[in-house]
RNA sequence: GCGCUCUUAGCUCAAUUGGAUAGAGCGUUAGACUACGGAUCUAAAGGUUAGGGGUUCGACUCCCUUAGGGCGCACCA
C-alpha cells in the first residue's frame, strides 16, 4: 500500500477510536513551511459534533503524536493539522518501492471492462487540426483505465456512411462514367481506386461545393448514398475502394500519434444492425411517430431547456446520426459485455449525447447499471481564437500541424546526431510537444496552437520531460556499475522534495481517473522532473565519494527516470533513446 | 428568443471539487557555470479571480444580478 493511503488509514482508525467518523483525506500541504501534508477535517467533524475544531485537532494530535511517522505535528487556523514525515518512515518506504513499483501506483479495487469510443474521423476527407484531440485524449484516457486495472476495448468510430460518401461517388462518375464501377452488367473483379489520395481529398469540398450550386448534382448523389447504403454492386465496392485508401491513410497518421485501437469499425458497421434495431423498438412500443417522423421522447420532468426527440426515421423515410448511434450501441451491446462505455468527441456534441443516452436507458439497449459517459473536448485555437486554420483560412491539415512543430523542435537536436536521423527525430519530438500541450489544459477548455511554446525545451512541455528523462538514463547508463537497489540515507534537501513528489504518484492517478482528465498528470510530471533537475544540478552524482550517497542518488535518479517512463506511457509519449 | 458554458498575473493555462498567504510555464529583472547531456538551475517583481450583491467560521468555487465571449437548440453528421 502506498505511504499518503497507509498514512489516512492510521487517522480514520484514531478517528475512529475517539468517536469520529471522516474518510479521511490527506491533502499535500499548500503550507509547506508548516508540513508535509494536512487534513482538513476538524471542522467539518466540529459542525456535527457541536466542539470546537481545536479541540478535536488536539484529540487527534495527542493520538498521532504517539506513532513514530512524524517529526512534527502541529494545528494550526480554524483547526488545520499539519504533518512532516520523518525521514526514516521515507527512506524506509522508499525502498518498498524500489523492491516493487506498483506499491507507489494506484489500481481500482474492481476490474471492469469499458469500451472506448473515440477517434471518430470521417473517411474520405484529410485529418485536420481538429482531428487531433479526440485520438490523442481518447488513447491517454484508455491507458489511464488499463493502467488502474480495467479492461479496455476501443473502437475508432469511422465516420464512413453519410451523404459525403454519396456526393464523392457521384463526382467519380462524372469523372470516369466509363468505369466497371458503374457498369451494372459488369462482374468483376474490379480494379483498383481510380483516383490517387490526394485526388480523393481534393473531391469532397469540391462534390460538396457543386451540391450546394446544382440541385441535379445534388439529387443524384442522395441517389447514389440510397444505392450505397443498399451496397449495390458496382456502387459499394466503389465505395469501399476509395475509403480504404483514406483509412490506411488516417491509420497512419493515428499510429504516429501512438493511437491504436482494437476495432476499426464505423458507421457503416453498424448499418446492419439497423433493422434489428427498429425492430426490437417497435415491437416493445418503444417509439411513436411525430410529425411524420418515427422518434423516441426523452424529455424528463427536470429539464429545464426544451429536449428534442430522438429521431430515428425521418418523415421521408432515411434514418438519421441517432439512429446509427443506437445501433452501433445495440451491437456492441450485444457482441461485448461491458460495464462502461466512455465516448469522447468534441464538446458541440453534448446534446446528441444526452439524448442517445437517454434513449438507450428508456429502451433497455443498456442495462441500468451500465456507465454511459460522455466527455467533451474543447478546441484547438489559432491566434484569432477561432478553431486551428491556416494563415489563408483553409483547413489545416494535421500532418501540415506535426510538420509546424517539427520546424521547431528541430532545432532542439544536438549536433552529434547523424543528419539522417534528425528528420525522424524531430517529428517525434513535434509529436510529444504536442501531445503533452494538448493534454495539459483542462480537456473541456479551448487552447491556443502556439507552436514555440509547445517546443520550447525550458518550458513546461513535452521536449522538457523527454529531455530531462534521456538526461536520467543517461547518467544512469554511465553509473551501471554503482548499484541502484537500495536507498540508504537522504543527504540533500532536494532528495527530500523529490521523493514528497513521488509519494503522490497513487493520488494523482486515482484523481486523474476518476475525473477522467489527464491534465493532473501532465502537472505531477513536470514537478518531479523539475525536482528531480534541481538535484541534478545542484549535486554532482558521478564524483560523490561517499559510497552511502552515491547509491542513494542512483537508487532515486531510478525512480523517478521509471515513474516518468510509466506516466509518459499513460499519455502515450515515447521517450526516444537521445535527443 | 430559449438554454448551456466561459471570463483568474503582460501572454498561455492551473487551482486537491467550500479550506490557510489563488499556483505554474513563457516573458521581464537579478544571479549561478570550463558543465555526470548548462538546450540547465536559483531568485525577484507581477492578482480587488470581469463588475456588483448574497449564503458561512471560510468563496475563484454555491445563489442572484450586470457586462462581454463561445456553443447548442427534431428530420445534417
Amino acid at each position: 500500500m502506498n505511504l499518503v493511503s497507509f498514512l489516512e488509514k492510521k487517522l480514520n482508525e484514531i478517528l475512529k477510536s475517539l468517536g469520529y467518523n471522516d474518510d479521511v483525506v490527506l491533502n499535500i500541504s499548500n503550507r509547506p513551511d508548516l508540513g508535509d501534508y494536512q487534513y482538513n477535517g476538524c471542522m467539518k467533524l466540529a459542525s456535527i459534533s457541536h466542539e470546537k475544531p481545536v479541540d478535536i485537532a488536539n484529540k487527534i494530535v495527542s493520538e498521532l503524536e504517539k506513532t513514530n511517522y512524524f517529526s512534527n505535528i502541529n494545528i494550526a487556523g480554524p483547526g488545520f493539522i499539519n504533518l512532516t514525515i520523518n525521514d526514516e518512515t521515507l527512506v524506509k518506504y522508499i525502498n518498498e518501492v524500489i523492491n516493487d513499483f506498483n506499491v507507489n501506483t494506484y489500481k481500482e479495487d474492481e476490474t471492469k471492462t469499458i469500451f472506448l469510443d473515440y477517434g471518430g474521423a470521417n473517411v474520405a476527407k484529410a485529418l485536420h487540426a481538429g482531428h487531433l484531440r479526440s485520438p490523442n485524449i481518447g488513447e491517454a484516457l484508455k491507458r489511464l483505465c488499463e493502467a488502474v486495472g480495467h479492461k479496455t476495448i476501443s473502437d475508432v468510430h469511422f465516420g464512413d456512411w453519410g451523404r459525403p460518401m454519396g456526393l464523392i461517388i457521384c463526382e467519380l462518375k462524372e469523372r470516369f462514367p466509363d468505369s466497371p464501377f458503374f457498369n451494372p452488367n459488369f462482374n468483376g473483379p474490379y480494379p483498383e481506386c481510380p483516383v490517387t489520395l490526394d485526388d480523393l481529398y481534393e473531391i469532397y469540398p469540391l462534390a460538396s461545393a457543386k451540391a450546394k450550386e446544382d440541385p441535379l448534382f445534388l439529387e443524384e448523389a442522395r441517389e447514389l448514398t440510397v444505392k450505397m447504403q443498399n451496397k449495390e454492386k458496382g456502387i459499394y465496392d466503389l465505395y469501399l475502394s476509395f475509403t480504404k485508401l483514406s483509412i490506411d491513410d488516417i491509420k497512419d497518421i493515428y499510429n504516429k500519434l501512438n493511437a491504436t485501437f482494437d476495432l476499426y469499425e464505423g458507421e457503416k458497421d453498424a448499418d446492419e444492425y439497423i433493422p434489428e434495431l427498429l425492430d426490437y423498438l417497435t415491437k416493445n412500443n418503444l417509439t411513436e411517430i411525430s410529425e411524420g417522423a418515427t422518434i423516441i421522447d426523452v424529455k424528463e420532468e427536470t429539464d429545464k431547456k426544451e429536449m428534442p426527440p430522438v429521431i430515428l426515421i425521418k418523415s421521408n423515410g432515411g434514418v438519421l446520426y441517432d439512429t446509427t448511434e443506437l445501433a452501433t450501441l445495440y451491437s456492441r451491446a450485444k457482441r461485448y459485455d461491458v460495464d462502461a462505455y466512455f465516448y469522447l468527441t468534441d464538446i458541440r456534441q453534448e446534446l446528441h449525447f444526452v439524448q442517445a443516452f437517454r434513449a438507450a436507458y428508456k429502451t433497455a439497449l443498456v442495462d441500468k447499471n451500465v456507465d454511459l459517459e460522455w466527455f467533451g473536448f474543447g478546441t484547438m485555437n489559432g491566434p484569432d481564437g477561432k478553431p486551428f486554420k491556416t494563415r489563408d483560412g483553409g483547413v489545416m491539415s494535421l500532418r501540415e500541424l506535426i510538420k509546424i512543430v517539427a520546424l521547431e523542435t528541430r532545432k532542439i537536436i544536438k549536433d552529434n546526431i547523424p543528419e539522417n536521423e534528425k528528420d525522424d527525430l524531430a517529428e517525434k519530438l513535434a509529436i510529444s510537444a504536442i501531445k503533452y500541450a494538448d493534454l495539459l489544459p483542462n480537456r473541456s477548455s479551448d487552447y491556443l496552437f502556439d507552436p514555440v511554446k509547445f517546443s520550447d525545451i525550458n518550458g513546461k512541455t513535452g521536449p522538457y520531460l523527454l529531455y530531462s528523462t534521456v538526461r536520467m538514463a543517461s547518467l544512469l547508463n554511465k553509473a551501471k556499475d554503482i548499484s541502484s537497489d537500495k536507498y540508504k540515507v537522504i543527504s540533500t534537501k532536494e532528495e527530500r522534495d523529490i521523493i514528497l513528489n513521488l509519494l503522490n504518484l497513487s493520488t494523482v492517478i486515482e484523481k486523474s481517473f476518476n475525473s477522467r482528465t489527464l491534465n493532473e498528470i501532465c502537472e505531477y510530471l513536470y514537478r518531479l522532473t523539475n525536482s528531480y533537475n534541481s538535484f541534478y544540478s545542484n549535486h554532482e552524482v558521478l564524483t560523490e565519494t561517499d559510497l552511502d550517497k552515491k547509491e542513494s542518488y542512483i537508487a532515486l535518479t531510478k525512480l523517478v527516470h521509471d515513474t516518468n517512463k510509466y506516466l509518459l506511457n499513460i499519455l502515450a509519449i515515447d521517450v526516444p533513446n537521445k535527443i
